[in-house]
DNA sequence: TTTGGGCTGCCAAAGATTTTCGGCAAATTA
DNA sequence: TAATTTGCCGAAAATCTTTGGCAGCCCAAA
């Protein structure tokens, strides 16, 4: 038994075809006797139809689906978040989405946007694994794009990035604030944007106390839990070691875990420990919890997708005052308290 | 400038539309000369032309695209590696994925399939976050799905799972092997299918090297962290502890973990532990590093996808004769040697 | 000269829907 | 009573592609 078509619906409701489309979509402007909608939905209700998205697609030159392109998102542990973000808002919205990973590969990448552009979609979320700068793939410059987790290189297309500085801010602060004057920074050795940002807040942060940045407190190192044991080793050996250590991501704070266990060090009561990124496995599952900065992926990847359609409406009518808004959102990084912060020592 | 249409390329190549398509196709049974070949296919590469999958998905009742929809997957760390696996296998058949996701909501479950399902998706793939039992949607029954990580229940249809009690069987075995005879096994209280599955896996591992099955020292607690540490902590004060230790799933071995270095136990030297999962933030990066057995989530989304691709293919040329296949296909677990096995001490 | 056949390439229909335009009857106004 | 408006519905066009049938054309054979 095939699919109710639109036709077998008028048919049953004894109307025209115009008529069901009317009807069913609500339209304002064609007005249609109330027994007569009643008895069109009965029928449609009825034989259990359901709209063909694609005829209409061909119809209304809208497919209501947006492209997620990715590099690896979909691997990457707390990624899925942005996807799911994404999804959530297009949803909201009517719209759906089409997956493509890249895995990195440029040619796969350019066959993926084409791909998607052939199916028609009324948008593009291009969304990398971690918060960097890309360059915008030639295909992608006709239709609307947002960047999610990624800054387009020398394009004024929209993008959603973490408020590194801000979350390292509050970090920060949140140890100075319980009296730490001597903080240790371990992060990563790349000059990625999370490295500069966190550093920038971190000395804001250092600033605003009234702390004293020494260089020699912040080192960088691999983002792995091996590079943190060895660089909060390092911090903490000094002949005037920090009493507290800014991490830049959890795996790190994992590591620099491990280095004060070596030195019978108790935290926090000995030293206190804070994180980035709030990754599930690590930050609440660690003894003591670690206090850390989440980094808001469900909400960029929201974020994201709305932006996406209300380009996409606001393109769609015309009369509609197009807003004026920052071309490069960034996402506040909210601090997430745990127990792995307390008072210096001494 | 909108985007070249078939008619725009054959008035360039100054043929019939039905020219350039019978060209662009590539049909055989269509033969057309090879130099108006040529000009057609430089036209449709000087005009950047790319065909509109809506409409030929409107001629063709194909719309080359299958939904996946999922209960949270998109949000757990490997689970994402599921979606990686399908659309990977997707792809290279020229398919593209339209994804779902529903939190658990039934309700919107129902509209999210209704969605797909207007939106003319050659099948589905319904996944769920960790390996269960589902009954099927109603709405499911007419066309193609394949369950991903998930048994419908009273239902025919293929899924694919995870080989829990094979997993199981080469953990253990691994630890008999290293010529341990007392090996705890720490269990999830629930009892679903993996924790059934790996327990029939252990008690066959010790079986066959020979070894007791003792029923004390099966503990089942609550699956995480504390879980773990809590019941290693109960296993290792017994009067005659294990001297290895099989654990659920790795955030369970990292617990068993701080309970040996509570005890001054060191890893492996004084206890075996082996988990599964095969976690990326835990596994590789507990010290020393955990032997674990690894969930085969990318192949299992790739043979979803790939069986899903076969039904629609085999439907579609009716003269193929369709396979016999096993309903239920379960996937290896493979065994991750790492560094935390090692002989029994004493 | 006609017939037949092999190549090429075109015509037109079909696929499911939305939307515009026009028609018709009833109701209201002049 | 005639003219105009209003309310409701249907016909047809438009969206873009695929496909089966068919029409030319040319050459060879009868």
């Amino acid at each position: 038994m095939r699919r109710p078509r639109i036709r077998d619906v008028a048919d049953r409701a004894g109307v025209s075809v115009s008529t069901v489309s009317v009807v069913l979509n609500e339209v304002q402007s064609a007005r249609v006797a109330p027994e007569t909608r009643d008895r069109v939905r009965k029928a449609a209700q009825e034989l259990g139809y359901a709209s063909n998205a694609i005829a209409r697609s061909l119809r209304t030159q809208l497919s209501m689906t947006i492209g997620l392109v990715s590099d690896e998102i979909a691997t990457t542990p707390f990624a899925g978040r942005m996807i799911q973000g994404a999804q959530d808002a297009a949803w909201r919205s009517g719209y759906l989405l089409l997956l493509v990973n890249t895995g990195g590969d440029e040619s796969l990448e350019r066959h993926a946007i084409e791909a998607l552009r052939q199916r028609q979609v009324d948008g593009v979320i291009y969304a990398t694994m971690y918060h960097r700068h890309v360059t915008v793939p030639e295909q992608l410059n006709g239709g609307w794009v947002v960047f999610l987790d990624a800054i387009p290189m020398g394009s004024d297309q929209p993008c959603v990035v973490p408020d590194e500085r801000g979350g390292a801010f509050a970090a920060v602060t949140e140890l100075t604030r319980h009296g730490h004057r001597r903080i240790g920074f371990i992060t990563d050795e790349l000059a990625v944007p999370a490295a500069v940002g966190r550093l920038n807040g971190y000395r804001r942060a250092l600033y605003e106390s009234g702390a004293q940045f020494d260089p020699n407190l912040v080192c960088a190192t691999r983002s792995d839990t091996t590079g943190g044991h060895q660089a909060a080793a390092r911090l903490l050996s000094l002949p005037e070691p920090p009493t507290a250590l800014f991490c830049f991501n959890d795996r790190m704070a994992m590591g620099a875990y491990r280095a004060a266990a070596e030195r019978n060090l108790r935290i926090p009561q000995d030293i206190s420990i804070v994180g980035f990124d709030d990754q599930d496995l690590i930050a609440p599952e660690l003894a003591p919890t670690l206090t850390t900065v989440a980094l808001p992926h469900y909400a960029m990847g929201q974020w994201a997708a709305r932006r996406l359609v209300n380009a996409i409406a606001e393109a769609k009518s015309p009369l509609a005052d197009t807003a004026v808004r920052e071309q490069i959102h960034t996402m506040p990084c909210p601090l997430v308290r745990r127990n792995s912060v307390g008072p210096p020592s001494r």
